[in-house]
DNA sequence: CGGTAGAATATTTTT
DNA sequence: TATTCTACCG
């Protein structure tokens, strides 16, 4: 895999087209970039940058939000190169959200907050959601966690506060007319909840930065001068609360510079807007466009296919992409008669291309939804190869690791009542779910956190038998000890932590398969704890939360191994490959069935299919299966419109099945063929895993067990165990699916 | 209170 | 199918 920051070398000579030339030279002023797919953006970026740096402005002046930290980091790294100047390591550089992070941890008093709070993720947020809803006894079906939850974020994110919403007419009429008049009140409650718990969701990142700004001149000033030079990549895919912020700081001295592709805007569901970018002439005089046209990445072939394509949308800005690398082959496409066919040919074509001899990471799997992953996966183990799933439930998702993460945020923030409530049973320690609502409602009533109200005398005011009072006790100690440690390193707080609640033995004293995945994920999290206490600064517990709540980390970084990856289309997003196949292209599946309604939408999976096609350097795989299995129910299926809006010249069409057609059917509504009766035959489907070249004499190393040799493989039901004895812990028996080792001998 | 079995329910995409 | 929720029993 490649990111588009060290895909230079796809550009044929080491100068600068006149056009990107253009757009790194002039710094002064608002600068729009219209950067179409492969055109060398992240070079000129860079170059930009360091052009700014070499005309002699102080990194420590310098903007520059990305769209991922780890794109901000790479490109923190080129242009030390470029510059050769230690201070660029000063530039602020990030996502919109990790430095507005640290504006806030700065500045948290102003706004009311303390400095440690807590940043909640999403699973955080909704569960505060569930629990208002429950404690209100309201209709789930009417108000239904999830959808209370998009409902707020688009809120927040479009700066509509619950006061604004009061007053907002065609907001509250939606809601009435849903039956969802106490929409405001839930929302009222969470914002509540989340500050007196002295914590920020992501949204909040963005509007109590505005808010800042907003109400505060001498912070907005002093941020004006420090950022006199702005530089946002992805401009498309900014939502009004950002852009408001961008307009905030920079209307000072109006050297901002936006980097975008309308056509390549695909996260309006996170409140996007691709408006944002074709206003930005507007909001600015004397805006200069610069329009990277020529793909360096792609065939001509491709480039034209997505072209074809893309030109049925009517919302965007006029352009024209082409490329002058070779004409290459059309574009494939391939019917299957179902997903499983999908996945097994899928992954004897790649097979095929790496027999031809070329790498496994030449080749990208992209799909629409993440659970398509897995019939692929099915494919590409039957046939031995390697993959890396991108995204999915990230390490730090994972709920044991949640679980532990939450004690951390707990030591930094005690008044973190959606982390306590979180732990305050695990380990279980006999605090069941009525202890807990009367600890709540105390706590309520008195109006203090959690914590608050079980550290002071209104704990002995709640009503609990002796044994929860006893256990309640317990856990309280464990913490007050814990507490002590705040300022310790990171290792030790952990050792502490694991010794006195006890997470590890009681794992292994029940080592079930889930349990010894849990234990290897704690012992990774563990041992990253290690790593981040020996750094030289930036080491304390609150740096280690901040990366983790922020960084899309993925602590698996490190594999080497030669591998395909698999991820969806949204987190392919500036990156390439020779190869890319893309699967689904079924209607209700992509474009998803809730974006099928709607024109705009129709749109924006138009957009997201564009971004697919243009990630390819050499060829594209497209495919659709007639028939597709899904909650336990074959559903027939049709092929995505899509695929005839690429022109025919660019695409080569191959059936595999003949079965005849059923036809005449309403496109929004594929009919589903009721399955019930089938599926008491039931497929075996059985997720068999087998790890090559296990030999029992072998030594291996495991990560949480260290050295060890295999005593004996058993491969009799679908899940390969391997008894292995090692040094340092005994025999145990680790299924080959989750046991993290390598072999030594 | 904790564990479990069986029922109910859900699928976009993510900082 | 995979995950979450609910009801019930020890």
């Amino acid at each position: 895999m490649q990111t588009e920051s060290n895909k230079s070398n796809n550009i044929q000579t080491n100068t600068l087209n006149p056009e990107q030339l253009a757009a790194v030279r002039n710094i002064a002023g608002p600068v729009m970039i219209i950067a179409g797919p492969g055109s060398g953006k992240t070079r000129v970026i860079t170059e930009r940058i360091a052009h700014l740096i070499n005309s002699g402005v102080d990194s420590q002046n310098i903007l520059a939000l990305t769209f991922t930290n780890k794109a901000a980091k790479e490109m923190k790294m080129r242009i030390k190169s470029l510059t050769n100047n230690e201070d660029s390591e000063s530039i602020w550089m990030g996502t919109f959200h990790s430095i507005f992070a640290r504006i806030l941890r700065q500045e948290a008093a102003v706004i009311g907050y303390s400095n440690n709070f807590t940043i909640y993720d999403n699973e955080d947020s909704n569960k505060i959601i569930r629990r208002i809803i429950k404690d209100w006894n309201l209709d789930k079906d009417i108000y239904n966690p999830k959808f209370i939850f998009s409902r707020i974020s688009f809120m927040k994110n479009n700066l509509i506060s619950p006061e604004d919403y009061n007053i907002h007419d065609t907001l509250k009429e939606q809601d009435k007319r849903n039956k969802r008049v106490d929409f405001l009140k839930i929302y009222q409650k969470y914002c509540q909840t989340c500050r007196d718990s002295n914590a920020m969701d992501f949204d909040d990142l963005l509007i109590n930065t505005h808010k800042l700004f907003q109400e505060n001149s001498s912070i907005i000033s002093y941020y004006q001068e420090i950022f006199k030079y702005i530089l946002i990549d992805e401009y498309q895919d900014t939502n009004k609360a950002q852009d408001k912020i961008i307009k905030q700081i920079g209307t000072k001295y109006k050297n901002v510079c936006i980097v975008g592709d309308d056509s390549q805007s695909i996260y309006s569901f996170r409140g996007a807007n691709i408006n944002n970018m074709l206003n930005f002439k507007k909001f600015y005089k004397n805006v200069k466009e610069f329009k990277l046209e020529q793909n360096y990445r792609s065939t001509q072939n491709i480039v034209n296919a997505a072209n074809s394509l893309i030109a049925y949308n009517k919302h965007k800005i006029d352009k024209t992409i082409f490329s002058k690398n070779e004409q290459g082959n059309k574009i494939r496409l391939f019917e299957y008669s179902n997903g499983r066919e999908e996945g097994a040919k899928i992954s004897s074509m790649i097979e095929k291309s790496i027999l031809k001899g070329r790498k496994k990471s030449d080749h990208a799997i992209l799909y629409r939804t993440n659970s398509q992953s897995k019939i692929i996966e099915d494919g590409l183990r039957k046939k031995g190869i390697h993959y890396r799933i991108f995204g999915g439930l990230s390490f730090y998702q994972r709920k044991e690791v949640k679980d532990v993460m939450a004690f951390l945020k707990l030591i930094l923030n005690h008044d973190d009542d959606e982390s306590l409530i979180r732990i305050i049973n695990y380990p279980t320690r006999g605090i069941g779910n009525t202890t807990i609502n009367k600890i709540r409602n105390k706590a309520e009533e008195k109006n203090k956190t959690i914590w608050q109200t079980l550290k002071s005398d209104d704990f002995h005011e709640i009503e609990l038998t002796n044994g929860a009072k006893k256990n309640v006790s317990f856990f309280i100690n464990i913490m007050k000890d814990l507490f002590q440690k705040i300022n310790n390193n990171i290792f030790e707080i952990m050792e502490l932590l694991m010794d006195r609640t006890g997470i590890i033995r009681r794992l292994k004293d029940d080592p079930t398969a889930d349990n010894i995945n849990r234990l290897e994920n704690i012992g990774e999290l563990i041992n990253s704890t290690k790593l981040f206490s020996m750094r030289k600064n930036n080491n304390h517990l609150i740096d280690f939360i901040n990366e983790i709540s922020l960084d899309e980390n993925k602590l698996n970084e490190s594999i080497t191994e030669d591998h395909v990856s698999l991820m969806t289309i949204h987190q392919s997003k500036g990156l390439e490959f020779s190869h890319v196949y893309i699967l689904g292209l079924e209607n209700g599946l992509f474009p998803s069935q809730r974006n099928m309604r709607e024109r705009k939408m129709i749109e924006e999976e138009r957009r997201l299919f564009y971004v697919a096609i243009t990630r390819a350097i050499n060829s594209v795989v497209l495919s659709y299966a007639i028939s597709r299995f899904q909650f336990g129910t074959i559903n027939k299926t049709e092929k995505s419109l899509f695929i005839d809006e690429i022109n025919y010249f660019f695409i080569e069409k191959f059936k595999q099945t003949h079965e005849p057609k059923i036809g005449g059917h309403n496109l929004m509504n594929p009919p589903k063929i009721d399955n019930r009766k089938l599926k008491k035959i039931k497929l075996n489907s059985q997720n068999t895993f087998f790890r090559k070249g296990l030999e029992v004499g072998q030594s291996i190393i495991h990560n949480v067990f260290g050295k060890g040799e295999i005593r004996k493989i058993d491969n009799s039901d679908g899940n390969q165990k391997i008894t292995v004895f090692f040094s340092a812990g005994g025999e145990k028996i680790l299924l080959t699916k989750f046991a993290k080792f390598e072999i030594l001998t």
